[in-house]
DNA sequence: CTGAAAGCGCTTACAG
DNA sequence: CTGAAAGCGCTTACAG
């Protein structure tokens, strides 16, 4: 760390000024060919990097941008993350991520330190205990802080900027919809999500449809590793359950094998669609039929939203991109 | 962006000097216990956040740890950067991450782009191309920027620098003879992650075992989504096939599903062990015995590794850590 | 107890 | 074509 070539240093040895140093790097038409070369070809012998810290104190911006997430366990994020990550390097910026671990307090912590002149803006993705408590002024606080904020998937209307997500509800109503028009007749809706946004607004669309085709609720709620395979058991046994909608990948599966070790077949007994396309619904037997969130786009368009941001070429109003969604029908439903 | 308060502003509003603010915001035994009050009361209702450039630059400090990796999409590196997540923020140091999307050009151009003042520290896997291609001078070059740098998981030899990883070949050697112990006579290897360290040594430990009980190598490699089904259920329609060591989650996932959709038992009629513990293996019936990589371990080791490196606490020696292993024993082997 | 000054490593008008 | 100077936002000896 402690001796990192400098401009000064590469201007003593070459006795000229360090302002012909950083220009001739920059290649200035102001400098001759000459010097050019000679600053360059020091610099590359002792290798010389410019420090990008004094460069952005300067400049006042620093090509980064801050990204926190919930986690990034669930395939969701690591997909979202990776599709944030490409764009920005395509579009030559990086990032700087951190995990709130769906804490209230390791939110507040992380956004804190990024707002300190290291990032130009900051992509968010509500933790969950943020969305249960509604406890929000460290997000209302970024306004004060004239950075730039865009929200991603788990969103909130309350909040003033610019959001990324899915259609939630409509998507779970025409999952559920999917479901009926495949025979299903007694449709649970079961989550290991509770008090997120996405979850409501599933949870919201899953009743929406039932209404309108005047089938009965039964919903299923359960938190972290507490699955009710139980539960679902029983329904099935007592010929109450032939269809699952699956707020997440894991409910899905977990879902599928509780009828599965109860000795029932999917989908001629019941049916199950999942939220959120991942190599574990894909790979399973029968493979899960998903809502395809396009986790990806959902990532990349929220960096391309940032920059666009940051770079002033968006007007002021705020947007709301909903991405359309597709069904990925497999093996877990009829036909 | 713009117009963010800084400590001349303050200063500017208080009458009072800049310096003064500045000592006042960090409880400078120096200044009157009044003039605290008032500087703090300022700054808070002016949401003032000291730039944290500006303090880097001085303290030639970042507090920021560099991390490359060559993807986050499978679960092992997703866990891992949890690791190093989790530990850095419990150190009090931030984390900033590149994908090189297991590309040399990409690794490349990462590192050079985090080589510049903004990290205090790296920490890489290197990406398969690299591996592959032996060109590592990129690498190799971090000491000439004088930044301490720990490889894990994918390191090399050829690199002199802190490590951390799994002793892969013993871990394959240990699994192979687990397969045949078990009754496995004709064990197959197969991977889907050609041209790593990783595989290299997994395999050297599989010929290691089958060496020492005197069995016949089979090798089944491939790229990406190329998967040799075919080939491994005319294996078992043959009887040449009764064990499989898969090199990772997807291979070991795969394997199972050839051997399964062609009428095949498991364990019966073959034996699966897989790398990586992931919620996939977990999941699938039935579900896949695995080699524990202890990714989250990797990972939180490779940090502390690099902190007390950064921090001077090491002796100039370097380490190869090599982590202690387990096997998970599930419904993909016998007893 | 307060402030002026120097400096971290860079860039960029401005002067010569 | 080259260089001196000011400044980005902060910290920290040093003087008063």
């Amino acid at each position: 760390m402690q001796n990192r070539m400098t401009l000064k240093e590469l201007a003593r040895i070459l006795n000229v000024s360090v302002s012909t140093v950083s220009k001739a790097l920059r290649n200035s038409p102001e400098i001759s060919p000459d010097t050019i070369q000679k600053v360059k070809e020091l610099a590359k012998l002792n290798h010389y990097v410019p420090n990008t810290l004094a460069q952005n104190l300067k400049g006042r911006k620093t090509k980064t941008i801050g990204v926190v997430i919930p986690s990034i366990l669930p395939q969701f994020f690591a997909k979202a993350l990776h599709g944030i990550e490409t764009k920005a390097s395509e579009l030559g910026y990086g990032i700087i991520i951190c995990i709130s671990n769906e804490s209230l307090e390791k939110e507040k912590q992380s956004l804190k330190t990024l707002v300190n002149g290291r990032v130009d803006g900051l992509i968010v993705s509500l933790s969950r205990e943020t969305q249960a408590s509604m406890d929000i002024e460290h997000v209302m606080d970024l306004k004060n802080y004239k950075i730039p904020l865009v929200l991603f998937d788990r969103v909130l209307d309350a909040i003033e900027c610019d959001k990324v997500s899915i259609n939630d509800s409509l998507q779970a109503e025409q999952a559920t919809m999917e479901l009926y028009k495949s025979g299903c007749r007694q449709i649970a809706y079961v989550s290991g999500i509770p008090k997120t946004s996405v979850n409501d607004e599933r949870l919201n669309g899953y009743k929406e449809a039932l209404k309108r085709v005047n089938l009965k609720e039964q919903i299923i709620q359960f938190e972290e590793s507490n699955f009710q395979d139980k539960k679902i058991q029983k329904l099935l046994k007592d010929g109450k359950l032939d269809g699952i909608l699956a707020s997440d990948e894991l409910s899905g599966i977990k879902s599928m094998k509780a009828g599965l070790s109860a000795g029932f077949s999917i989908p001629n007994d019941f049916s199950v669609i999942g939220f959120t396309n991942g190599i574990m619904g894909e790979q399973f037997i029968p493979s899960l039929t998903v809502v395809d969130q396009h986790a990806e786009e959902q990532g990349k368009l929220a960096l391309e939203t940032m920059v666009d941001r940051i770079e002033e070429k968006l007007p002021p109003e705020k947007f709301h991109y909903k991405l359309d969604t597709s069904i990925i029908r497999r093996g877990s439903t009829k036909n």
